[in-house]
DNA sequence: TTGTAGGCGTTATCAG
DNA sequence: CTGATAACGCCTACAA
């Protein structure tokens, strides 16, 4: 039950010093093709796998890097984290992946033990405000914002045009003839809550759509919100004819919310999505989406995180969004 | 950019030795209070972070756990490294989420990376049939399947009782009137591939149904090949009156063909989908589904692996599935 | 090209 | 209760 296998009986075994073997084993090129025939056998026969963390703790590089999202089960951040995966094995590099589970309590913990292990870098989508852990985190380590930032960082990130994208969704439903549209934001204290919101005020009132505030509400980016928050915005006296909501699973709420007043989406109220989700276009009726590639922010993170590591300094990237129109918000519409 | 405070510093700093310095950090009742107060003062000040790989390397045991799941994306598997990492975190245990992508060889490259890393244990819900990787593994860290198992593996694992599942759909399709029922199920070279197979075929036998072998097909438990099995059984001479889908990514692959046919779930075609998934029951209509708690499957995991590491020697667990009936398979039937 | 030896940061042993 | 000191497995000068 244990291997214990260590560089020494690789080196026994090949006849030759545990330098030399140290040597083959690195791709150090002074090494001559018989020592190199040996060890390698000697490796296959003992089934011998080096010590990561001996050999880290020797030459201070872990080759492994730590990714913390705020929520596995949001298949945005999935999809981010399996991009910033494959970009790391390209590289070689272990991707420690944790889930803050939207929680700054855990967020914290995870953080520190990232540290603990000492990690090459590290790639988060921060959880809360300015936060005197991260703060302390950012002269330590390598770091990299995904998706979301905090203010007052000086750390490259890599984002998602907010505003174009929310942009882009309330000129589609003012193209369609929407004036009262119900928007089912995120929390302030998370960046990207506060940049679509702030683009949401400024999209409505450049069309010159009904500014109630009653047609804001938020959420807190999980789907049980997204349905209180389409439940309210619908049981006012004057209820919005589209909604928009900020995240995926939060339109994911709106449409059970939806569904059960028998409403239905397309016709009766349009619906449109921030992130896109493989299968939304599988619903009954697709939805609309304000679309940006999660698997490219995942991967293009990593890019950036490495870059870090090797001591350059690269440039945070703003990725855009697309609007894809789905019949969520593309067939006939009722009359009022 | 580096913190690189040991051990020693902190020693120094506090006025003990290493030794004593050591001890207060792990804990030892050996240590007087003075030096417990000095040591944590110096700590506090200093910032000081202890170095996981040095420890490690120290005391054989790393803390940390792999736990290699076939789909993130697949909102099944994202529950279960839910489950576990929160079991995990409650024993401190650190767990390392991989990704194998329901890809064999990211399997391998990353149960290499665990054993490099030294885990303490691995969780891994595994892809194919009988691996010499996988053999190897075995006899050489802690162990314990999740969801899926090997054939011929004396390792503990974490299933759902996957011949019930089927059971509960297939009966509940009968009493619904199906005759025929269209099977999408997963690839043979994966157990539960297999199990729900092989309890479909017995469970329509019993029911004295349809045992047309046209009626099954399977796809790779992703959704795209789920879409692809429904076209083809739908498209047949005498197309199902039900399908019943062995996974949720399948079953929504099977959604998006439904409506493309223009077919109307619930009432043309009746669709029920293995595992639960939070938002099928906000889908329109809502999903009939054989529900099974993923997180649960999850932290049993994780407890079971704590258990093999700490020596024992766990039972394995099957845990029960439960029909949830909704819409999808539960409104009017139209005339056929 | 190869071998030897010191040290990375910790913990464990063994005297005091 | 505390302080030295020897490992843990590996890499890397330095010498040969």
């Amino acid at each position: 039950m244990d291997s214990t296998v260590t560089i020494k009986d690789v080196a026994a075994l090949a006849g030759v010093s545990v330098g030399t073997t140290s040597r083959v084993l690195s791709g150090n090129p002074s090494t001559s093709p018989a020592a190199r025939e040996r060890v390698h056998a000697a490796v296959a026969e003992l089934g011998y796998r080096p010590d990561a963390r001996a050999r880290s703790l020797r030459s201070a590089r872990s080759q492994t890097v730590g990714l913390l999202i705020s929520d596995v089960r949001n298949p945005f951040f999935a999809d981010v984290a399996h991009g910033a995966e494959q970009a790391a094995l390209r590289s070689s590099y272990v991707t420690l992946l944790a889930n803050a589970n939207e929680d700054p309590k855990q967020q914290d913990t995870y953080l520190e033990s990232f540290l603990t292990q000492r990690v090459d870098g590290i790639i988060i989508a921060p959880q809360g405000e300015e936060s005197a852990h991260l703060r302390a985190l950012a002269t330590t380590v390598p770091l990299v914002f995904v998706d979301r930032t905090v203010d007052g960082f000086e750390v490259p990130s890599v984002t998602s045009d907010n505003a174009l994208g929310i942009d882009q969704a309330v000129a589609h439903l003012a193209d369609r003839g929407h004036t009262r549209i119900g928007y089912i934001g995120g929390p302030r204290s998370i960046s990207t809550g506060r940049a679509r919101h702030d683009a949401f005020v400024r999209a409505v009132a450049r069309h010159r759509l009904d500014t109630d505030p009653g047609l804001i509400t938020s959420g807190d980016f999980r789907s049980a919100s997204g349905a209180v928050a389409a439940e309210r915005l619908l049981s006012g006296a004057q209820p919005p004819t589209a909604l928009l909501a900020a995240d995926s699973p939060m339109a994911v709420g709106a449409l059970g919310a939806l569904r059960r007043r028998g409403l239905r989406i397309g016709s009766d109220v349009d619906l449109v999505a921030f992130d896109d989700i493989e299968w939304f276009s599988e619903l009954d009726p697709p939805l609309t989406v304000v679309s940006h590639d999660a698997q490219a922010m995942g991967s293009t993170a990593m890019r950036l995180l490495l870059d870090v590591i090797e001591g350059r300094t690269p440039e945070s990237v703003v990725l855009p969004t697309r609007l894809v129109v789905r019949e969520s918000s593309g067939g006939a519409r009722r009359q009022a």
